[in-house]
DNA sequence: ACCTGAACACCGTTCAAGT
DNA sequence: ACCTGAACACCGTTCAAGT
């Protein structure tokens, strides 16, 4: 109890300390220990305070709130999201490699969609950097600037979308007892096809029934959209 | 206080009352009201339970949890998505009207969407109704039975998502200070389309950047999946 | 400026007791 | 079977007091 080995922190008394505990830079990090270890039923300011080492209240001292902390993650994650083929490729294989891993990131982090898809990115740093790359992709492909946040908030509300239906269980479809009334559902999900199909390189390998659904969705997504961006209306001038 | 008008419901004696006061009917007509009036914020057990005259624990002998008067209000509102263009017109037609429409719907009650994305079908006569008439216009349009059901998953995920931007506040793409670092993205947040464009019908009246946004996504997805639907490898038999 | 500790106003849910 | 009332184990957030 009383050795030398800091392992567990003492407790520290009242007042200002030395050096700040805390810090964005941390809070962020302790937070995704916590979605990573429990879930994000697990990420409350109380159990975050507990990792830190310090009382739930000095958490306010560096975010006004809980949606706060929710934005530090999000903003982290949003470094994770591959924006590589934008720089040099092609638009169709950019947007393919984009779109798969920005799901997949936020597959495990549904939670902070609701919360994503209403913020501003007026402090999110890292999500700024990623729309830049995006837009600068769509550009380079001759796209007319005034279609292209719409279209990028298209294929946006897609992967959001996409991003719960990862999480469905397999036997979302099940009507049970009112199978019987619904024969031509009952017998599509029956038949509904799994086991392969393409994955963001387009290789044939054994894929989730929602990875499918994904892939589908996609490759008609980017082929429509490309297809509008030809018959697109000129800019109209006030 | 003592007069014969009953506005108010006297205090109810503890014990089985005659006939029962509560079921899932009123409970869900009484989860609607508190919805419409304070939104989901305002949707508690307690907020529940004080609108139907009885105590907080009365609402367990009818439903298991919160989570169940949600889908209860889901399956409700589920009834409201118009599907009616899947009994007869073109294909094409009856996705653009009952995507909108399920959009709408969904867009006044996105808490719901978390829920719906992931629970079974099990208990939702509505939904599953729903379900059976999409699938039933697929398979008139021909569709491969095995790759309805994804293509209506890809369908619900872009409604899903696009529901979170209906309640986008405008300066969402705002990047305030950081968009010195963000040029492209800045110009073509500027330069964005809105002022007219396509609604379900087709017609061109003023629409948000939101509805630009679906409309522009919607079509590309309806086109992208027909084609791809020509294009649909024969269903494997194994 | 940045921490502690106590307090506030809530949550959803359980359960014994009553009829 | 279906209600009341009390209790439980939480939440996020505020604020005075301390250094």
């Amino acid at each position: 109890m009383e050795n030398g080995a800091p392992a567990v922190e003492a407790r520290r008394r009242a007042g200002r300390p030395p050096h700040p505990v805390l810090g964005p830079g941390r809070i962020t990090k302790a937070a995704l220990r916590l979605i990573a270890r429990d879930g994000y039923k697990g990420l409350t300011m109380s159990a975050l305070a507990r990792l830190l080492n310090v009382a739930p209240s000095a958490l306010y001292n560096h975010v006004s709130s809980k949606q706060d902390v929710l934005l530090l993650v999000e903003d982290h994650l949003m470094a994770g999201v591959d924006i590589s083929g934008f720089e040099a490729g092609p638009w169709h294989q950019a947007v393919r490699g984009w779109a798969w891993s920005y799901r997949n990131v936020f597959a495990r982090h549904t939670p902070l969609i609701p919360v994503i898809a209403v913020l501003p990115v007026t402090n999110a740093p890292q999500t700024v950097k990623m729309y830049e790359a995006v837009t600068a992709g769509f550009h380079a492909a001759g796209w007319p600037p005034d279609q292209i946040i719409d279209a990028i908030v298209a294929l946006e509300s897609f992967i959001f979308g996409s991003a719960f239906d990862v999480n469905a269980p397999a036997e979302i479809f099940n009507a049970g007892e009112l199978a019987a009334d619904a024969p031509l559902f009952t017998q599509a999900v029956a038949s509904r096809a799994s086991g392969s199909g393409s994955g963001p390189g387009g290789d044939e390998r054994p894929v989730s029934p929602s990875d499918t659904a994904f892939g589908l969705g996609l490759e008609a997504l980017i082929d429509g959209l490309w297809a509008q961006r030809a018959l697109a209306p000129k800019a109209r001038h006030p």
